[in-house]
DNA sequence: CTCCTTTTGTTGAAAATTCAACAGAAATTC
DNA sequence: GAATTTCTGTTGAATTTTCAACAAAAGGAG
């Protein structure tokens, strides 16, 4: 497990717990790792809510896909992010989405009954997790803010543009690249690929911004 | 405070704690309870994330307001919720929404450090509260994700239609009613009013659904 | 390197939403 | 209870998005 020790320290979970205590910890809460390749589905929707997930390595996005088929990307998710917790925390029968690896990508998995009770070791890291799963949440909820405010602009170019400021600042540069390619952003805007497209390249020709791929810059 | 109790045994704050603690731990966390007239804004956009409310009566929303002064309804509120704590919780500087009561309304405030942060008489009420709101906003966030699930929709009529099922979930029957006027819900559906109009009576001449105002029933 | 697949940008037609304006119904005020 | 304000439904025109189809570009496989 030493070798992900980088990576955990960095995950809202750990908070406030240091390297030595991880180690035992790690073994009392019978973390263990899984791998997916590029496109596997971590979490399918509809299985049961019972394990907290730590991206160790990769990526991956979640999404959700209606009766109608219409795929949704709800966020992407980057390495040391917790995934899952928001269902298994509930206490929900099972997980309303899918989770999928972006590319071959590492996974801990924890039983999460496993975290919020204490054990018979009776260690105190059970009440530090749970004031950073409550913390974790809380900075979550303001996530999913923020993409409502994104989704709920009416026009593409306005959807685009919004997610593209606020992709500015929480990279904190003018020039940032982003997690999706055309059809995952448009996916992710709730709009059409072919119009997002076209609001694009009419945003680079009025100079509003510059884009290559996945590179963007606000001008 | 006893006239309140009805309501905080049902506020998630205080799972757990029973009538006779909840009296001696109100005062502890220092709770004062504001009243606001219909229309008057309980916490306005920018102000400090200091405090946690819970609604003791009345109702109120959750609004935010774009810079091109587009309203956007994000939930409706009602008695024994919890108000801001997301923010609070996350330790954010201010609050991005503004909440409004939708009728006269009283709130209870909290300082959230008082609750996060263990008091001099070492009650061992924090634990509990700490997850109990940690539980809260598990839910809630598995409610901003239903919400995203509504407003992802692309047209004026999927949306209302996965609202309209989704209440009928919730509420438990076929026949319920919401809490919006039409202007109002057209604004949690980030749609225009007219147009929600329009297809609220083709879906009544197609006879998915009989609406009276603010009642609607399922068929 | 070549072939094949995936991704991206473009376009025009069809469909849907937004906008603006109005009239009737309902609610509120005095 | 009369007058005023707010709310709701309707409609047609303007705008925007979606849909479908294609071609060029990029990326991957063998």
């Amino acid at each position: 497990m030493k070798k992900y020790f980088n990576i955990l320290r960095k995950c809202p979970l750990f908070d406030g717990i240091n390297d030595n205590d991880l180690a035992a910890l790690l073994s009392c809460l019978g973390a263990r790792v899984n791998a997916f390749d590029k496109k596997y589905t971590i979490f399918s929707e509809g299985s049961p809510a019972r394990y907290v997930g730590i991206l160790l390595s990769g990526s991956a996005q979640i999404i959700k896909t209606d009766y109608y088929g219409n795929r949704s990307i709800v966020s992407a998710i980057s390495t040391s992010e917790l995934i899952g917790e928001e269902y298994s925390c509930a206490g929900a029968e099972s997980i309303p989405v899918s989770i999928v690896a972006n590319e071959p990508s590492e996974i801990m998995l924890i039983d999460c009954g496993r975290i919020l009770h204490s054990c018979s070791n009776n260690c105190l890291f059970h009440q530090q997790m749970i004031f950073n799963l409550m913390r974790n949440l809380a900075v979550k909820n303001i996530m999913l803010h923020k993409k409502i405010d994104v989704t709920s602009k009416r026009s593409t170019r306005e959807k685009l543009m919004t997610y593209l400021m606020m992709e500015a600042e929480r990279q904190g540069s003018s020039r940032f690249s982003i997690p999706f390619d055309r059809q995952e952003l448009a996916d992710y805007l709730e709009v059409e690929r072919s119009g997002l497209s076209a609001e694009i390249s009419k945003l680079r020709d009025m100079g509003v911004i510059k884009s290559n791929k996945k590179q963007f810059e606000l001008l």
